[in-house]
RNA sequence: CGCGGGGUGGAGCAGUGGUAGCUCGUCAGGCUCAUAACCUGAAGGUCGUAAGUUCAAAUCUUGCCCCCGCUACCA
């Protein structure tokens, strides 16, 4: 049924501005990017991961400032600790992007050349109320009646600078009748508020360089001028495939008309994504992403949002060393709905590790496999047709979640594909209970003790490689632990059912530890409050 | 009347006309293979509010109250 040619799949993470340290509010999109990946990767995508940082700016010019470094060497470093977040969380992406990359920046000047060029940049003026001491612009509802400085509270006063703009008027309309056709572009309330907010009221140009400062990419027409942060860093998706540079072949495999392209972004950068990135690309003769993912962001349980600035957010690493990874990881993707803003507490936190990983998923694993240890040796027993209705009533009920599995991962829902997995373990709870193999064994009655066990190994090979996306690591350890050969580990053996019997199961250990929930507690409330 | 999202048992959510459901928590029972786990059952909601449409509304209409996001060059 499929074709011949390999489908590719590119997928994109925001780039993270490198003023600071990564929090888990970050840590979260790149793991729904992550999980999508490995998602499509094992469902046989060619795919391209990409994330990165975004370099440029007035704010990493004076952090460097403060930190007597030059700003390349500021950024350098802040580069390298966000690498090592993504390693510490497992984010198998592709490739990195970094705005102050050489062939980033070759790429921007050529795109700023040939925008001006076809006359959809121009040099203009930029106005707005300007504060001498902070040397920023602010705009009117900034200042307020008032005309205050919303920094220093010093009085500003109308300010003008020469500055180059992008014509996005010119292409309002094409990106309208964009969105009517792509209804699956972006959520449709997300476009609605777009349009209501900033296109309805006429779009206007929107400013692309600044005199102000020169952390940033200088323009060759006019090198007093630095690109903005919105070129700059916008056009990281395509300059890290090669775009406009001698080579380009992966701009032709990944920005293709054949190409699936998903980019994730955060809820506070959407309308870059939905107005001016698509603006960009339409003025550049390229074609648009498939879809602009809007992912929530994490707030507090008042509903503020967590950032570096308010410093409320904590660190993953914490999370990380005392929890593993993985449960890190399977609690963003599972606690968060998937387009919501969410809640990081303490007590879900430790809740939800508790209810699916330790007590759902652990357990089942420990408690299947003991019993194989028990009654068989440690031999999982040779498969046969199931003969009792509650086995063939099993069978049937795993296909049905895994067939609501696929569909939820589909359609980039991983909070409810990580349900339906962890629902579908959980019909192993169930069936043990109803069949009670303690209670065969104790009869004799060995025939219905070895299909249940076979069944129950199957249910957890099936949901272990259904959880591999969100858990890679502890999903091998499960599966080693049955000693499931490689062969049966892939997404497409899941419907290879039989092949099991035979095999001598591995060295029994938790997979996921119960939590002491009063210690925990206590454990991520200090980290909250402050450390 | 700026635009949009939302108010459902203790918490988090699903549910777009026809007996109000899920997960967690709580309580009671059961089981004993397992990580004090697992299974079953129960308690707990006049579905923000007022009015309207309808044989029938959480679900449609209208008014009002409350929360949240966006409101433009702040990543």
């Amino acid at each position: 049924m499929d074709s011949k040619k390999t489908k590719t799949f590119y997928i994109t993470t925001p780039i993270y501005y490198a003023s600071g340290n990564i929090h888990i509010g970050h840590t979260y999109a790149n793991v729904v990017a992550d999980v999508i990946a490995r998602y499509k990767r094992i469902r046989g995508y060619q795919v391209r991961f990409m994330t990165g940082s975004d370099e440029h700016g007035e704010k990493i010019q004076k952090k460097a400032l403060e930190a007597k470094m030059e700003p390349k060497a500021y950024v350098d470093k802040i580069a390298q600790s966000f690498k090592e977040v993504w390693k510490a969380m497992n984010i198998s992406y592709d490739y990195y992007v970094r705005t102050t990359d050489e062939s980033h920046i070759a790429c921007v000047k050529k795109v700023f050349t040939k925008l001006l060029e076809q006359g959809d940049i121009y040099l203009g003026k930029y106005e707005g109320w300007y504060c001498t001491p902070c040397e920023s612009f602010f705009t009117d509802a900034q200042v307020g009646e008032e005309h205050l400085c919303p920094d220093c509270h010093r009085p500003v006063h109308w300010e003008q600078e020469d500055a180059y703009f992008l014509n996005v008027k010119k292409y309002a309309s094409d990106l309208l009748e964009f969105y009517q056709q792509h209804p699956n572009f972006c959520r449709q309330d997300k476009i609605n508020e777009m349009i209501n907010t900033f296109i309805k009221p006429g779009l206007d140009d929107l400013c692309i360089t600044r005199t102000s400062f020169d952390w940033g990419i200088k323009i060759d027409e006019n090198p007093k001028h630095v690109v903005y942060v919105w070129i700059d860093a916008l056009l990281n998706y395509i300059s890290a495939l090669g775009y406009l540079s001698d080579d380009d072949h992966l701009m032709k495999e990944y920005w293709g008309e054949d190409t699936e392209i998903l980019q994730l972004v955060g809820r506070d950068i959407t309308r870059f994504h939905v107005i001016y990135w698509p603006i960009l690309l339409k003025a550049l003769n390229l074609r648009l992403p498939d879809q602009v993912l809007v992912t929530g962001l994490l707030v507090t349980k008042s509903g503020v949002k967590l950032s570096k600035s308010l410093g409320n957010a904590p660190s993953p690493y914490p999370l990380i060393e005392r929890y593993g990874v993985d449960s890190l990881r399977y609690y963003l993707a599972r606690e968060m709905q998937i387009g919501e803003d969410g809640c990081f507490t303490p007590t879900q936190f430790v809740d939800r590790l508790n209810a699916d990983l330790a007590n759902n998923y652990g357990n089942l694993v420990n408690r299947s496999l003991s019993m194989i240890n028990r009654y068989f040796d440690g031999v999982i027993p040779e498969y046969h047709e199931p003969i009792d209705d509650l086995t063939k009533k099993l069978f049937a009920d795993v296909k049905e979640k895994l067939t609501i599995y696929e569909e939820k991962m589909n359609d980039f829902d991983i909070t409810m594909g990580a349900n339906a997995a962890m629902e579908l373990i959980d019909l192993g709870n169930k069936y043990f209970d109803n069949i009670a193999p303690w209670t065969q064994a104790k009869n004799n009655n060995i025939d219905l003790l070895k299909e249940s066990l076979y069944a129950a190994s199957e249910l957890l090979r099936i949901g272990s490689i259904l959880l591999k996306p969100f858990m890679p690591t502890k999903t091998i350890d499960a599966l080693d632990q049955e000693n499931v050969p490689d062969s049966l580990r892939t997404f497409d053996s899941i419907k290879d059912i039989g092949k099991l019997g035979g095999i001598h199961i591995g060295t029994l250990s938790p997979l996921f530890p119960r939590l002491k929930k009063d210690e925990e507690i206590k454990f991520l409330t200090d980290l909250i409050d402050g450390k």
